[in-house]
RNA sequence: GCCGACGUAGCACAGUGGUAGUGCAGCUGAUUCGUAAUCAGCAGGUCAGGGGUUCGAAUCCCCUCGUCGGCUCCA
């Protein structure tokens, strides 16, 4: 444990002694720290609410001030559970009812494994530890908020309420904490999505069904532009599927009926279809769709690679409370494609794979990123994961060299694979440490036998090709939700859904400010004209507040001087450039993609 | 889906049983201005929706929908 995590442990304990104080029945289960806080899972009849949370940090401050030693001390299991039945342990002493969550954890304690108990003062709690030396080492604390979870993260089990709190050694980096905490408020996708008029949500829509307003389709519309130059270069295809398949494509995928609920509920049709009920459901997932297109004609190995690409519009049935903002949708377009290749050819194909991801990240200033390579597990072959030991080790071999071999970021974590293949999550972290999946990233062995893909080998027999799925921009709500919070709203002129206004300064110059609004537009440039009647400084106010990267100021001098005078968003007053040495450098900003 | 909280004008919010309000945005008019807010006037609400209690409901109760904080889930 790091240190600030145990202080946090700590605090949990210093927590739970305040709620046994107020509430002598509480039955706790865990208490652990988080990433940024702690929380302490707890069984009470009250509902505990964030007005109790004054009474609760006041009865915590008094342990804290009190300076109590943590005694840690080793007990035999026999002791162990006898104190849980006498409801000892996170307790303050002897009770009429067990402690029952800690009575279960200690079932599961392997046998070799020593038992330890942690003391502060009254309170006695079962803990591995450790802890600080004394409660007045925890400098500075407060709770956060309150919510349910399952016992042991299983929805079979009861639910608990789960108190959380954060703690820090001092005062001032409590404070910074909740400072972070409030820039990360502003950026909020969901926030600057709304002030910025990027999407909407509409209730007769349907939740999680985000609308795009025009400044957030053209958000969509750079991305796009940028895939489909990127994937040209590395020699892939545009391809173009239907929103909608039967029943029968995801029998052969294997979809049916194991994710039937995460899909919208199929729509049945009168007529019927040989015989059969005719079932239609809306894809969750393009690669059926792209699996046909590769079925469609015969394949030579001399073919190979084919690399099929859709900005694919996909639709998944999340469960209500899952859903959030643009993060979580139930309709999204991903920057999906198909690699059909040989097994020979795999390993060049997921290193460039990797280099597209890469060069993505530099385009959009993500330094923080991690690959999470998710590896299968040999005792799992043929119940969890498709039971070809020698493919799996092959496959996995390939991925990790082409990992290692490229100095990219990753972990790997075993046990974790698809059934159909290893895979790899890509983790990202915007300005304000907030993680996000972007995208999933799989090499798929087993799928493309179940549609019967094959291609004609060198010594004309049929082979099955390997197939990588690959989405490195993920969908466009997810990535669009990131880069608002990345750039907390401040698109790079590229991206940016205005990237100039002019401004002129009174009425008198509004043909010049149209003029220069009509060049910009004839070289594709987003700008507008603000001709109200506001003076120039609220006209930048404003222009200020909507982001807009470039303001073009023109009164009388630049008229007459065929010049402009340019404020920009992050450094103001820019001074005064000919309208050619202007336009030079917003084109070259544009088309380089300048951050 | 589960637990809890919340839902008042386009946005941010006030209003705890007795005539629905403030600021910004919007519209109209005046102003023609040099780098983050010119002035004045006007308009805008089925208080999420439905039901109930009450002489009277934004306010109290029930149901539904949605959002938020978590949990579970994310092929």
């Amino acid at each position: 444990m790091t240190e600030p995590e145990t202080l946090r442990h700590s605090c949990a304990h210093v927590l739970a002694n305040a709620i046994l104080v107020i509430w002598p029945e509480a039955q706790f289960a865990a208490g652990p720290p988080t990433s940024n806080g702690f929380y302490y899972d707890v069984d009470l009849p009250h509902r505990i609410t964030p007005e109790d949370f004054e009474r609760l940090e006041k009865e915590m401050l008094a342990i804290v001030q009190a300076a109590q030693p943590f005694e840690r001390e080793v007990i035999s299991r026999e002791k162990a559970l006898e104190m849980g039945r006498s409801g000892e342990l996170a307790g303050l002493g002897v009770r009429s009812l067990p402690s029952h969550f800690k009575l279960d954890i200690i079932e599961r304690i392997p046998a070799h494994e020593e038992i330890t108990l942690y003391r502060n003062g009254s309170f006695t709690d079962l803990c591995a530890g450790p802890h600080v030396a004394k409660t007045s080492n925890i400098g500075a604390f407060r709770l956060t908020h309150v919510a349910s979870a399952y016992y042991k993260g299983d929805e079979n089990n009861p639910q608990l309420q789960r108190i959380y709190g954060t703690a820090f050694a001092t005062q001032e980096e409590l404070e910074e904490h909740f400072k972070m905490l409030d820039e990360a408020k502003k950026r909020d996708h969901r926030k600057l999505g709304k002030e910025l008029e990027l999407f909407t949500f509409d209730e007769d829509v349907g939740p999680g069904l985000p609308l795009w307003l025009p400044k957030g389709t053209v958000l969509i519309e750079e991305l796009e532009k940028l895939a489909k130059e990127t994937e040209f270069q590395a020699g892939y295809e545009r391809v173009k599927t239907p929103h909608i398949a039967r029943e029968q494509l995801y029998k052969t995928s294997g979809h049916l009926p194991y994710y039937a609920e995460s899909m919208f509920p199929p729509m049945e049709l009168e007529e019927e279809h040989g015989g059969d009920k005719n079932i239609y459901y809306l894809k969750a997932m393009n690669c059926p769709h792209h699996h046909k297109l590769f079925g469609a004609l015969p394949r030579s190995y001399r073919d190979l690679p084919i690399r099929f690409a859709e900005y694919g519009t996909c639709y998944r049935y999340e469960q209500s409370g899952e859903l959030l903002g643009l993060m979580r949708v139930r309709a999204m377009q991903m920057n999906d494609a198909h690699i059909y290749c040989t097994e020979e050819q795999f390993a060049q194909e997921f290193q460039a794979v990797n280099e597209m991801y890469l060069k993505y990240f530099d385009i959009f200033g993500i330094t923080r990123y991690q690959m999470r390579f998710s590896t299968h597990d040999p005792a799992k072959l043929g119940q969890k994961f498709v039971d070809d030991p020698e493919l799996w080790k092959k496959t996995e071999k390939r991925v990790r060299d082409v990992l290692v071999s490229s100095g990219i970021n990753f972990v790997e974590i075993p046990n974790e694979a698809a059934f159909y293949g290893p895979k790899i999550d890509v983790q990202v972290w915007s300005a304000i440490g907030r993680e996000f999946t972007l995208a999933t990233n799989q090499v798929d062995f087993a799928v493309p036998a179940r549609f019967g893909l094959v291609y004609t080998n060198s010594e004309n027999k049929k082979e099955t090709p390997l197939c990588i799925h690959r989405a490195p921009l993920g969908t466009h709500e997810r990535f669009i939700g990131f880069l608002i919070e990345h750039y907390a709203g401040n698109f790079p002129v590229w991206l940016a859904p205005e990237q100039v206004r002019v401004m002129p300064i009174s009425d008198k110059i509004r043909n010049y400010a149209e003029t220069i609004v009509s060049e910009l537009r004839s070289f594709g440039v987003r700008a507008t004209a603000d001709l109200s009647s506001e003076k120039v400084g609220a006209k930048i106010r404003l222009a200020q507040l909507e982001k807009v990267p470039y303001m073009v100021i023109v009164g009388g001098r630049e008229e007459t001087a065929g010049q402009l005078s340019l404020r920009s968003r992050h450094l103001g007053d820019e001074g005064t450039f000919t309208k050619e040495s202007f336009y030079e450098r917003l084109k070259k900003e544009i088309e380089q993609r300048l951050s």
